[in-house]
DNA sequence: TTGACTTTTATGTGTGCACATATTAGCATA
DNA sequence: TATGCTAATATGTGCACACATAAAAGTCAA
């Protein structure tokens, strides 16, 4: 007696057929229950099954409407943020880190927009992070005091400010992008590139409840990648 | 009587524990058949939002070892890349397409190298995609064609390269790249922007069980972003 | 024809149970 | 002490079942 299909195999199974056109792009495919029949095992394995495949964005699912093929087709990869000594030491480097600015201060309007936060003044912090004794990223990050009072006693020089917010300052929702840009003087000298040299540039901004904690550029050193599987 | 916990309180239940602090970075989480007991559900229930968490970075599972707490919190997000015209019109832009190049040519050693074939003739496609009549993203890719026999009848005159090849070639494997680099004279002609201007660059090259299928560079114009929630 | 209902249907999700499988820990043996 | 077998254990996964819920389809009266 044969062992019935698991999940895997019935995604792939499923997978096969979409790509072989059997269900084109748009087109519903049977019900789960149907599918369950056909393959000999439960509507259960049939619905994690599926349910992976909607994660993955090839098929849609909408309740009594069922499961459709998704028209346009997307690519959808995971890219992986680690925190930086984590990046660096991943790619083979010695990690370390200069705090280069920490200070209550003003911040320009674009901050405050992104923040959507009064005028007030917020923790400014410039961090230079190191591979090798090389500068690999400049980190220009404000923070939002409010949101996490005892940031003002975090021992900076152990720990950077990107690790140190990761681990003690939760999250619930964020926002992040990816750009070219060109360096300016300022990130130019520090990153010890030419002015204009065009750098990667990953800006970011997190939240707590809808409350704001930090936004923040990093500005990557010439030549860097961020890589993923599809 | 109350109705008993989903996995959606379950997960976030848990998310919270963790953020508290009552289990830290690299502690052993208790096994999912007491969690369930604690939480007066299922075991079933626990694994699913156990499972979530894994997927999303926060806790690493392992066969009798348990679950435990990532103890190097990552960032983890999910990019959508769409095909190109989706993207333009997404971004409220009308869409366009130019083929500038199509034919049969040896390959510079980089492109067999990322492919891992031997020195063939590959279909060398080059397309500018316009938003809005204005340029948007050069298209420059190497298709194996033994991989995508009937491409050479692809009516790409009606339908782009990028377009046609998501819809009819599917792959098992991908691998996507994102960099920042400086316009050559080619691509700064075409984009019409000025040589060296820092541009969004995205590499691509798929596979289908093993056999390399196409490999590709995309180069955005100016001041493009891609974003997407943590 | 319109609008307010009821029914039907497909997915969403929880339960208790059983067995698979990976991995550790413990024990016995050479 | 080293090694190889065995038991214990935590997660992985499948099943039949039940009910929830969203949305489409059908029904019927004004």
């Amino acid at each position: 007696m044969q062992r019935p299909l698991s999940h895997h195999t019935v995604r792939k199974l499923l997978l096969k057929r979409i790509h072989s056109g059997e269900w084109a792009p748009g087109a519903i495919i049977p019900v789960e229950a149907d599918l369950a029949v056909e393959y000999g095992c439960s509507r259960t394995t049939v619905n994690r099954a599926l349910r992976q495949l909607a994660e993955a964005g090839i098929v849609e699912r909408r309740r009594k409407r069922g499961t459709r093929v998704n028209p346009t087709p997307v690519a959808r990869t995971t890219l992986e943020i680690p925190i930086i000594r984590q990046e660096v030491t991943d790619r083979g480097g010695d990690y370390s880190h200069h705090i280069l600015l920490q200070e209550m201060a003003p911040a320009p309007a674009f901050v405050y927009a992104k923040l959507g936060l009064p005028d007030q003044d917020l923790l400014h912090l410039e961090t230079l992070h190191l591979s090798d004794n090389r500068p690999y990223m400049v980190e220009d990050r404000w923070v939002n005091v409010d949101a996490a009072p005892h940031i003002k006693t975090a021992p900076f020089d152990k720990i950077s400010p990107n690790e140190w917010l990761v681990q003690e300052v939760p999250y619930s929702d964020g926002e992040i992008s990816f750009s070219a840009c060109a360096a300016d003087e300022r990130v130019a000298e520090l990153l010890e590139v030419k002015v204009g040299t065009p750098l990667f540039l990953v800006e970011r901004t997190t939240w707590m409840d809808g409350s704001p904690i930090t936004t923040l550029k990093m500005y990557y050193t010439e030549g860097f990648r961020m890589s993923s599987r599809l």
